[in-house]
DNA sequence: TAGCAAGTTGACCGACCGGTCATCTTATGC
DNA sequence: GCATAAGATGACCGGTCGGTCAACTTGCTA
């Protein structure tokens, strides 16, 4: 699932130690958020603690891996819908896949790592240049009013994960609901509004 | 700005430093997040960190009246507005006010505290409840959709607010662009949309 | 104003954190 | 199969955290 470009030659065992470090760093950083410990980590992918800072140098540039894999996956995705031939529809079928992959994410991680790291920022700001390009399609095409820009769209992306979250044990679908009401609301007025799922929260 | 029903009359010098530690965590909490340290809360309080712990047993007890007094004033506000002529009026201005008084709060914040703590959980179902009916006379006036709940309003209060957190250095009424582009998702078809505000991020 | 309970305080505790290092192990090229 | 460098490891470090405690100070009351 997750592809990272190997700096150089690794060993093998290394190379191994590393996927399964990223593995578990994920699914750690997924169920405690950002303060996940780097100790917990290394458990997860049975090997020593030093071993991670072989790795990553620092929590910051584990961190920044994960979530610069994550930023080019959805632009890689977001690249591939560009060429739909339905624009407003490409912008929903983003906007769904997206938030599916922040789901059960610890938001504030994504935030941070945003911040400092350069390799990080490049491609979120690649990723939201594609988004840009998604979002401006869509509104020729006349699926987004006139005045939503693809920053809008870029920020507004995990706003229905992230209200599901709220609730104690959300039913595993109701971000779609969210992002559907959401969607409603880029929509230009007369045009029609999504069958929103039932809310299906017990 | 903080009111809590004092458990028993407290000597003078007692009272004040409970005041003062409640808005110190507030500030404290708010720019640190979570994971604010009992030990900046005192010295921002001007007490030693011994003096934290009399009047809150636990940091989570702490935490727990701040949420609370959150929860009850937003409840408190809610209240009013159900007496207001125009439903669906007095439900935006209620999300305006619940938004806003969200800003720059961790929203992880509110998260964990409801959980664990029986009479903040008691304070939120209040809320929630009363967002219920604000929600309900709304759907009445056919001011929103007939299938929005008053747990979807709920959920989706903090939405803009997250989303325009999002930015390193958001526009400081950002939230508001978010909360009326969501209002419009709420909002049964061929209801007017809101004009929104000026995307005026940097 | 004297006595005392209520309140405050700084020193202290154990746990845990991110990160380091010298030493041991192992994959790999010859 | 052997030399060697790349990698793995557990013990360890300084710092910070939430929380405790015995000793001290202070507001209240009679």
């Amino acid at each position: 699932m997750i592809v990272t470009t190997p700096a150089r030659s690794l060993r093998a065992d290394a190379a191994r130690n590393r996927e399964l470090l990223l593995a578990a760093a994920e699914e750690e950083f997924v169920e405690r958020g950002l303060d996940a410990s780097i100790a917990d980590i290394a458990r997860r992918a049975g090997v020593a603690k030093a071993t991670v800072f072989r790795h990553f140098a620092t929590k910051e540039e584990l961190i920044a891996a994960i979530v610069g894999s994550h930023f080019s996956a959805l632009t890689a995705v977001a690249r591939g819908l560009l060429e739909s031939a339905d624009p407003g529809a490409a912008l929903l079928e983003f906007l769904t896949v997206a938030a599916d992959g922040l789901q059960q994410q610890d938001l504030t991680f994504l935030q941070t790592a945003s911040e400092g790291d350069s390799t990080v920022i490049a491609l979120r700001d690649e990723l939201h240049a594609t988004v840009d390009s998604l979002v401006e399609r869509a509104r020729e095409a006349g699926a987004v009013r006139a005045d939503i820009t693809g920053t809008d769209v870029f920020l507004l992306i995990c706003a229905p994960v992230h209200a599901a979250g709220f609730l104690p044990r959300p039913a595993p679908d109701l971000w779609r609901r969210y992002l559907g009401i959401i969607f409603d609301g880029l929509r230009p007025e007369g045009a029609n509004p999504l069958p929103l799922p039932a809310p299906s929260w017990s």
